[in-house]
DNA sequence: CAAAAATTGTGAACTAGTTCATAGTTCGCT
DNA sequence: AGCGAACTATGAACTAGTTCACAATTTTTG
């Protein structure tokens, strides 16, 4: 079970041992909130099994996700540095299994491996990088081309052909991109007529890598 | 000089002096390109003097702004951790002395000091933060709220009044909301109007902390 | 399996923001 | 001081994207 997550792989047995010890284990199921934007904050997460979204809301329900998490994945750590409170929410986007470790206890293991502490800088400017092309994609793209990249970036290889399949729908890729479900809807229309992708049911086939992604 | 720059601060003598005989200083020219968005990265930068523009450009010459930076702050740091090229241009907003440090030198550097590392990380921490905050703003809030927001994130005290000053046009503003020029110049006509701000010459005043910021 | 809930699809009206055009100002420079 | 370049200002036409309204389909749940 520790074997699984990567940000601990270099730990010795009873490293890990202790460490396991603090681990809590929780079952969210589909919607479910792990963590809420403003909330103090006091331990990171790691993602067992499942997918989440990272996101932030305005008064008016709409909201914006800024990343999605797969198993392996942890989050929850950027007021660990700064002491602030969280920055946006995270939600199960399906039932997922979800540690949670006390930064204290975080901060114990970061201490005892400067490898883990690598991985954790590797991680954060990761996020950073994949930001700031947020950043440019929202004010520089059309819609079009937003949702034209997030489906590459979403999709994953499944038998020869790349597929964004559960659990997204047109709300969560509207998040995603910045835009309104109906003109999410109609790019995909387009898409689709144009023979670039196809969509059956849930699942959304892209049959020409070259989505048109104009500046 | 070297003692100037936080990031170091922990070193003894001797180790500040080895880094030190790595540091190449330059000074660069208000406009001049400091790095590159796809260039190869072997080095970090440090501003000792002057303020520059973290950017992405598209091939049609607009431009978005994903932050500012001030003497002390270091940046071009990313490649760094994974190896790809620079994922966004810097260049000098007013006449900037920036020193380069390689990747090399400095891994010592973060090798020799977990302090460094960890100011390091708390750097990251709070670039991600301020991305996703702005992830948020571009996806959640229309220009004016932008505007005003972006106002006060820039505004420093002066003599009792927070002031945006040089060197921001309205151009740079336009940049970092995601915006065209003309709306931006709108918008600051509008906040006058209102009473929010009073703008003379170069610099914005800000009269009443309590710009319209509406979701 | 039937009812309820969530998701998808689409037209039509509207609006926020862009783009273009052009004039006036301020800045920097020799 | 004077000239060109950059910056500011503003109206008008246009357009990309939103919002609303509603129907059809799919999914979930008792």
């Amino acid at each position: 079970m520790l074997n699984g997550i990567p940000l601990f792989g270099d730990l010795n047995a009873s490293q890990l041992d202790s460490i396991g010890a603090q681990l809590a284990m929780r079952v969210y199921e589909k919607g479910d909130v792990i963590l809420r934007q403003g909330d103090i904050a006091d331990s990171l997460f790691i993602i067992v099994s499942g997918q989440a979204k990272v996101y932030m809301s305005d008064d008016n329900h709409r909201e914006v996700i800024i990343s999605t998490l797969l198993p392996g994945e942890f989050f929850g750590e950027v007021p660990l540095f700064d002491n602030e409170p969280r920055s946006a929410s995270v939600a199960a986007l399906d039932r997922c299994h979800v540690q949670s470790l006390s930064y204290k206890a975080f901060k114990k293991a970061v201490d005892r491996s400067p490898d883990i502490a690598r991985r954790l800088m590797v991680t954060l400017a990761a996020r950073l990088r994949h930001a700031d092309r947020q950043i440019g994609t929202l004010a520089l793209m059309n819609i079009s081309s937003r949702v034209s990249r997030a489906l590459l970036e979403l999709a994953i290889m499944s038998n020869g052909q790349r597929v964004v399949g559960e659990p997204f729908t047109q709300k969560d890729l509207a998040g995603m991109v910045g835009a309104s479900r109906e003109m999410v809807n109609r790019t995909l229309r387009d898409l689709t007529e144009q023979g670039f992708i196809a969509v059956h049911r849930k699942s959304i086939t892209i049959l020409n890598e070259n989505l048109p992604i104009s500046f």
